[in-house]
Formats: C-alpha cells, structure tokens, sequence
DNA sequence: GACACTACCATACTTTGTACGAAGCGACTG
DNA sequence: CAGTCGCTTCGTACAAAGTATGGTAGTGTC
C-alpha cells in the first residue's frame, strides 16, 4: 500500500496502478453514489488526469466489473468444516452487510454478466459448503438458487428503503404517510403506523427471520443418513 | 384520456401524451436496454423533437421513476380472497414474468426510491391478503420481507445471466468452463457439468422450488385457529 | 547517443441532459 | 376581423461525460 517508487520520479503523488484506480472507484460510488462516479471525478480523486486511467482499464465498463468483483472479494467465504447452516448464515450476514456498505453494487449486478475470478471463487466456496452439508447436486442448485435469491433481495430493498444516511424511518415514512389519499392504502397505513413507525424497529432485524426460515427448511430437506454432524 | 383535437390540427401523428412518453421510454427500454433510453432516442421514437418530452416531464429521472411504476402496474394483484398461498403464488409469478419482460427494472429499483401510486397500490394488496389469511402484523411484516425479497432477488439473479436472447446455457457456460484455471472452481464445473448443462435443466424451474418451501414454511406459522381455511 | 518502454497527459470529437426562450395554433374577446 | 392568451412544440446552445488519437517525459539498454 506503500509507494516504492523513487521520489523524484512523480512529484509527490503515489504511483497510478489498477488496484489504486478501483480503490478509488469504490471509494467515490461509497461516498456519493455510482452516478457521481465519471471517468474525470476518479482522476481528480487520483490525482491525476482523467486519460491517464486508460493506461490502467480499457474503458469505464470494465471498471465496473472490476468493482463488483472487488465487492465480492469482500464477502467473507464459508467454509466446509462446521455446521454448514451457521457457515451459511456467516456467509450471509458478511454479504448483506458487504451490500449495505456499497449499495451501488446491487444495481450494477443485473448489467454485468462476466463475473470476476473473485465472483467465481465466491460461488464455489458456496456450492461446496453445500455439497459437504449433504445436499444432492439438484439440492445444492435448488437451495443456492433460493438462498442467493433471499440476500440479494433483501439487500435490494434496503438500499431502496428512502433512508439512508442521517434520515430515520420516522422523518421520512411518517410525512408520506400523510399524504396518502385518505383510505387509500389502509393496510400500508396499518403496518406503517402500528409497526415499523413504533420505536425500536429496524426493517434490518427481518433479515434474520427469513434466512432461519430457509436455512431450516432446507435442513429438512437433506436425507438423515447424509447429513454431516456439526463438529 | 382521448384526444379531443381535431385532426387537422398536428399533420398526421398522434397527439403526444405522458402516457406515450412513457409507453415509448418502456418500449425502447425493452427492446435495446436501459442505456439506450435517451432523451433523444425517445423523442425519434415518438416522432417528436427532444425538447417536446419536457411539457410532460420535468426531467429524465422522473422518467425513470415513471416507469418503474408501470412496470408495477402489470403485475398481478392477490386478492383477500381464496387460498392464500395460491393468491401469493399467483403474483409472485407474475412479478417474476413481468420483471422478466422489463429485466431493466431490476436495476432501476435500488435508486429509485420513490414510490409511485402503483407501486403503493400493490404493496397494500399483497399486505391486506397476508392480513386476512391471518397473519399478525409483526408476521406479516416478516413475510412480506421474505416473500418479496426471493421474487426480487430471484428475478435479479436471472436478470443477470448471460444469456437472455438466442444465446442458450450450452453455448455461452461451455466455453466459459473451458477457460476456468484447472481445478480452479470444482464445485461450480460439477454443478455446470453435472446439473446445468444438462438438457432440460432451465434455471426459471427454481423459482417454484424456493418459493413454495418458503410459503409452506410461512404457513406453519400460522396459528391453528386464525387461519383463514380455503374457500 | 539511439532507442524503446513505461506512465502519463493535451486536445478534440461525440453523445447526452437540459436551460432558455420563441414560434405555431386554436379559442376567445373586443 | 384583429388582438391576445394559453397550450404545445421546437431551435439553439451549453455543460458534462466517455474516449480516440497522438503526443511527451523519464528511465533503462545496448
């Protein structure tokens, strides 16, 4: 993370490289969102200027595949040793929290269809985790089908709750509530009003509720004989 | 909702609306991508100027929301009565079809995050069902997270796949297979080799597989007497 | 000293969204 | 019938963005 070039070679500034650029790619999307990231705000950013970046990346496509993999690559991997729902639930809660830390990321995965070495390794660590717990092959396609479906929804919704940032669910679903046409939406106002705008709600905690639901589920499904004990 | 102007009065072309904008936003949508939604593409479309689009909208994100909106609108509403399962069955596939013929909507939903009448329309519809099959409201509040977050990650994860068109798994798996470092990803080459690619195996078949584990899961959560038993 | 290679950049062109203001036209008024 | 008003459409222009093309400065090699 340390530059090692000469000081007299670029000024002052740390040498340009492609994982500098992603960094920065990642840190611009974080911080203001994937539409404040242009090929100029990254440069300024790096410091320098903006064609210098095609040394690195062949166009702003490929750094948005890039920076989905680097998301990934965050994502801590389960492994096959221990009981594979708690493996599953630790993969799960890393991805949803990897997800709500770049919430950009979900967006941009319905456009990249070339998934990243990092991308690959993580769904490989996913399906043999599944495979050691006992699960058939038809059974690992169907639970890392749902499974996979369960977070990325869910994330989804999260990054398009309205709150985000110093808003609370209160300052912002509460004054549209009332703009409602009177009648209109009576069992949104309902859950609205006698729950989620109750103290203490977060819509995070429902996360657990439906990955336990499934995970439980799906242990019912694998022959006794070829479950794996927890260790 | 007809236009009352002579015909006389523009040459031949039908009178522009928000509706039309919005119907040709949708179909250029559909038909080459969300990228080449443009301002300009939409109003050769519509056989107008570009500045024209501007008396119907404020701008183009307000287009984008628009949109998202009708794509709500095609989906399927449950009704309170009947089975609920088989009434949450039925607009869980029609959201999946829907978001299939306008796979651009995935993506839009993570930055749009306000809702349109539609939007709202079909949010209470799918609470007021799980209301009345009995659900409390904090279980409700459950399974609408859950219920909702398969269908959006599900349509999200097929969004992604890299073959949507002619292309089918075979041709576009095989190759990509072949180029994985040996050894590399062993799970994922037996799940391809093994399962995928396969003839028959379609990955739209899962749907039905997590969807109704997670319904038959909700509906033990029910209590006994509060159920609501099929018409 | 010629050369090549690496890392970076200046210029310029294209595509976009859209601000600003005007023009065409039917309806209504005097 | 002229004038004017409001609705609808458009011409022009500009700023922001991606990037093609072709440098150039520094460093190492023979």
């Amino acid at each position: 993370m340390s530059q090692r070039v000469s000081e007299s070679s670029r000024k002052r500034r740390a040498a340009l490289s492609r994982e500098r650029v992603l960094e920065g790619a990642v840190a611009i999307a974080d911080a203001d969102g994937i539409g404040a990231l242009t090929i100029r705000s990254l440069a300024q950013h790096l410091g320098v200027k903006p064609m210098s970046l095609y040394y690195y990346v062949a166009n702003k496509s490929e750094i948005l595949d890039a920076i989905v993999d680097v998301v990934f690559s965050e994502i801590a991997l389960p492994t096959v040793n221990g009981d594979w729902r708690s493996e599953i639930r630790l993969r799960a809660h890393s991805a949803r929290t990897v997800l709500r830390r770049h919430s950009w990321a979900i967006g941009l995965l319905e456009s990249r269809t070339t998934p990243g070495p990092d991308t690959l390794r993580h769904h490989d660590a996913m399906l043999g985790t599944l495979r050691s717990a006992g699960f058939s092959i038809e059974m690992t396609a169907h639970a890392y089908a749902l499974i996979d479906s369960y977070v990325y929804g869910f994330a989804l919704q999260e990054a398009a709750l309205p709150f985000d940032g110093p808003d609370t669910v209160t300052t912002v679903a509460a004054p549209m509530i009332e703009q409602f046409p009177a009648g209109e939406y009576p069992h949104l106002v309902e859950l609205a009003t006698q729950h989620i705008l109750q103290p203490g709600y977060d819509f995070g905690d429902e996360f657990d509720f439906g990955l336990d639901l499934i995970l439980d589920a799906l242990n019912r499904s694998i022959p006794e004989q070829d479950k794996v004990p927890p260790s």
